[in-house]
DNA sequence: CACGCGTGGCT
DNA sequence: TAGCCAAGCGT
């Protein structure tokens, strides 16, 4: 499988890396808490959008003891359109954790640093090589496109056999001295010269030694596995909004999608369809709202991809005279609409409450 | 271990 | 355009 050293790969790839420097807010950091912030943030995110969150992050929370006194959702409102949220309610725990459990002090091994929540065998290798020049191999996605391509490695990096493979590699290939700028050089390659679609083969310095190229097949490498087709999902959300310019919002608090974030009331179905006045007011009766003197003045659609998902949902604009009965309320909060920049929401029903609350609320 | 988890850019 | 992919992780 090997069609060129490692010595040699070595060599080339730090010298294309000294001519092809990425100058990017994260580069160059030694801090461990700044790396970890920086390489959770870009976990399956591109660097472009990476970086307003990156900026934000640091400066509210400029050390691990900012981030360990702050609240969960003090994160998530900096957190909010970034997506997969889960990261950053490890992040906090894994800030509270430091904070109680390690005092106070980043841990400085690879085995350590994999403890913490969020943190996996990427996020780990590149702390450990990055903060504490460790010599871990990063495999994460442009080093299985580049190492599955120079070598056209036969099996999908998703397999157990697959990993095996790209991380007996990765350490074969892994310079031991300067594993901290070998491990940016290879991220850094992938990321902008060994592209998925369009590699710049022509101009690359592995070209002739390329497995992939060689054979002609550089677009069946790496192997990928086959993604599931996405299912589609109806959701129906309430927007009540009362005559002092308050509106209810939840916060989510089950295991699924946009965990501790805030929503309308509403709920998901399975099927599409237009809910009438009687099934609305049997499901505000669910949070336990009863309304009094209301009209349901129009239904916005809106459409929103996920990865695994597409949501198609309506929302139904309703304005009433006030609560029937506010004892009954279930997990639910009025709020002033002007206040509603302290929440942090989806991306998409952000979007629908910036284009559609007829007063506005402060950025 | 296959799947759930966000959002945005590219082809 | 509908799918693919992006500095993955937890379960």
């Amino acid at each position: 499988m090997g069609t060129i050293s490692p010595i040699s790969f070595r060599k080339k790839l730090l010298t294309w890396s000294e001519e092809h420097p990425r100058n990017l807010p994260w580069t160059n950091i030694v801090d461990p808490y700044t790396i970890w912030i920086s390489e959770v943030i870009l976990q399956q995110t591109r660097a472009e959008q990476a970086i307003p969150y990156y900026q934000k992050l640091m400066k509210s929370f400029p050390s691990l003891a900012h981030l360990a006194n702050s609240s969960l959702d003090e994160l998530l409102l900096i957190w909010e359109g970034l997506g997969y949220y889960s990261r950053a309610r490890n992040l906090h725990k894994a800030a509270k954790f430091i904070q109680n459990e390690l005092n106070g002090v980043f841990p400085n091994t690879y085995s350590e640093i994999l403890k913490l929540p969020g943190v996996g065998d990427y996020t780990a290798a590149a702390i450990s090589s990055f903060a504490f020049k460790l010599a871990f191999p990063v495999v994460d996605g442009n080093v299985v496109r580049v190492l599955g391509r120079l070598c056209g490695v036969e099996s999908s990096f998703h397999s157990t056999e697959g990993r095996k493979q790209f991380y007996q590699l990765a350490n074969q290939f892994l310079d031991q001295k300067v594993p901290d700028l070998y491990n940016q050089a290879i991220m850094d390659f992938g990321a902008t010269h060994c592209l998925p679609s369009n590699p710049l083969c022509n101009s690359c310095p592995f070209h002739l030694q390329c497995t992939a190229y060689k054979i002609g097949r550089i677009q069946d490498f790496p192997i990928k596995k086959s993604r599931q087709k996405s299912s589609e999902k109806f959701l129906h959300y309430f927007l009540l909004q009362d005559s002092k310019d308050r509106i209810i919002i939840r916060q989510r608090d089950d295991r699924s999608i946009w965990k501790n974030l805030f929503e309308l009331p509403g709920l998901f179905l399975d099927q599409e369809k237009t809910l009438t006045a009687p099934q609305i007011k049997k499901n505000l009766r669910l949070f336990g709202i009863a309304l009094n003197n209301y009209k349901i003045l129009k239904i916005k659609q809106y459409h929103h991809l996920l990865t695994h998902l597409k949501l198609n949902i309506k929302f139904y604009i309703i304005h009433y005279d006030g609560l029937k009965d506010q004892k009954t309320l279930n997990k639910i909060q009025m709020v002033e609409i002007k206040t509603l920049s302290k929440y942090a929401f989806p991306k998409i029903i952000r979007l629908f409450l910036d284009q559609n609350l007829n007063r506005r609320y402060a950025k």
